[in-house]
DNA sequence: TTGAAAGCGCTAACAC
DNA sequence: GTGTTAGCGCTTTCAA
């Protein structure tokens, strides 16, 4: 900058006046000026305007999500980062693989790169030490899951209800021995659908049996193997709500297996890609993921301009997509 | 930083010794320093470090993508992530929409805030801008498409070679009609694997034809309609190769529009999740992504630490996983 | 083993 | 309109 300053003839400040797009500044200065930045090859230095501006402002936030590679992960990401471009603002992202360590480890790592904000799939179920950014002015903002030990802006999906729904629709095609199939039971979304799927089977005065739900599987290969247990069991279910995508394709692998695809119904909850390609046609619940995301990214947006109203619990609603295999009717 | 030094009774330097885990400090004194950093939540802030530290690194990269949310990108950046991660380098990422002006201007932010690296799957046709930020002391690294206007290291798959194999195999099951469907003709991995293409056609003497070759399609839905054009006129093929993935999902549906999914072969190039679990399951020759970007991310770090050999053009085998619809015979 | 002073690149505050 | 000076949070250099 200084060379800048020297090679146009002009000062420091003149410089970030021209940089900065102040007015005040006649027009042949700019001129000189940008001749000076293009010939230097000169690149402003952000961080360092960041230590000195009064609002301290990095013009960055940061993404904490389970995978960044799963679809979910990334379709969020997509839409936060779509957001954040209109406002010059770019994104850290990183991926927990449902670890709290690494959930600290990446707060700090973003927080010691002065992000303005974060948005935060918790992995742990303690967020109470997030308390300490919130304090040094980092905006907080959770999707998907809500934190614990600490309150701040929540973007969900309506878990409870889509599963609701999801296992209403089995009991609507006469099904009474409904399968459950689920995530690890501690996670927030696992436990909101398992919730959903409970209180439509008591509504249908249906007993909730404890051997119809299966939780725990992380991997499509784990409830694949788990559903197939249960399904070549004396008490077999006629019907299975799959409480997430990567089981979901489990639970679809072990009806193939087994040659049941269009003898036992199925809903998932969560997209899967190509739903519409596959026999049967995979009805499901979906999460407007675009959505979430760009709410979210809005709130923060919002705090960081300096809305300080009560903090928000924000619920995007799911939807039911009747492809096939929900329809199937109980033998 | 000076308020810890105060609570502690000791001064800058030293706080400055115990955050950075340097040696030569007491232990009575790393203990003090440590207590006060933890009662006043104090967070060290590596940009203004690397404002003032001799190698100015701010362990952060730039990673620019096509679509943040398609799974190779994603897939990408996953495993430059966790490459990244074992360094305590954190990783912005974007993405260009095959957008030249994009590319630039996220360039633009990511130099801003001076990141040590750049991964790029180059968007527009020129990148001699990029000299810029590489006398800047950046390094720069392309992945999946080569540079236009600047050499440098570059990370690679076989795309012409993979498509040989994929329309060679084809031939190998008796098709002399075999279609090409692919993306813009404009982007470098769609020219390459029209030319594996074409290569493996002309040496098993078949004529190309032009009226089978189909380009410049970048959604599953233009696809699908271009093919179901061409398998319903007079001179339809028996074989399809479809060379990206959105592609071979148009595809797919082209060929179920027309009942043709068991009697007209396919090809694709990409992965598509649950390719085993259609009907036929579909052949595919894959990328090896995870190898892609781990080993573009470690070449990066590489030039980081100091490595000044000559630049390398690094390319990564695809494998072809026979499935089902690249075996059909022609009628 | 510890600390004082200078300065990284920039903007704020204020003077001219 | 334009420039000067101080200082953001940190590391370097060098002295004690």
């Amino acid at each position: 900058m200084r060379e800048v300053a020297e090679r146009s003839g002009t000062s420091l400040k003149t410089v970030s006046r021209v940089v900065n797009a102040e007015d005040g500044v006649s027009l042949e200065l700019i001129e000189r000026v940008k001749e000076a930045i293009d010939e230097l090859g000169y690149r402003p230095n952000l961080s360092a305007g960041a230590l000195r501006r009064n609002d301290g402002k990095t013009q960055t936030i940061g993404l904490l999500v389970e995978n960044i590679s799963n679809p979910f992960s990334s379709a969020l990401h997509r839409a936060i980062e779509e957001v954040a471009r209109s406002r010059g603002v770019v994104v850290f992202a990183g991926s927990l693989d449902e670890d709290p360590q690494r959930e600290r480890e990446l707060t700090e790592a973003f927080a010691a790169r002065r992000v303005d904000g974060l948005i935060v799939v918790p992995a742990g179920n303690d967020q109470s030490y997030l308390a300490t950014e919130r304090e040094a002015g980092t905006a907080l903002l959770f999707i998907d899951r809500p934190p614990h030990g600490l309150i701040g802006d929540t973007v969900l999906s309506t878990n409870r209800d889509g599963a609701y729904q999801a296992t209403q629709h089995l009991i609507s095609h006469g099904h009474k021995r409904i399968a459950y199939i689920g995530d690890y039971a501690t996670i927030h979304t696992g436990a909101e659908r398992l919730a959903g799927y409970k209180k439509a089977i008591k509504e249908a005065n249906i007993p909730v049996k404890e051997n119809y739900i299966l939780q725990g599987f992380h991997t499509s290969e784990e409830a694949r193997v788990a559903l197939r247990g249960l399904l070549t069991s004396s008490d077999a279910p006629t019907a299975v709500f799959a409480s997430q995508n990567l089981v979901t394709l489990g639970a679809i692998r072990a009806l193939r297996d087994l040659e049941l695809s269009h003898s036992v119904a199925l809903v998932g909850f969560d997209d899967i890609s190509e739903a519409d390609l596959l026999d049967p046609p995979v009805t499901l619940v979906t999460q407007d993921v675009a959505a979430m995301g760009e709410r979210a990214a809005e709130l923060l947006f919002a705090r960081l301009d300096g809305d300080d109203s009560d903090y928000l619990h924000i619920e995007i609603e799911t939807t039911l997509t009747a492809r096939g295999s929900g329809e199937i009717l109980p033998r």
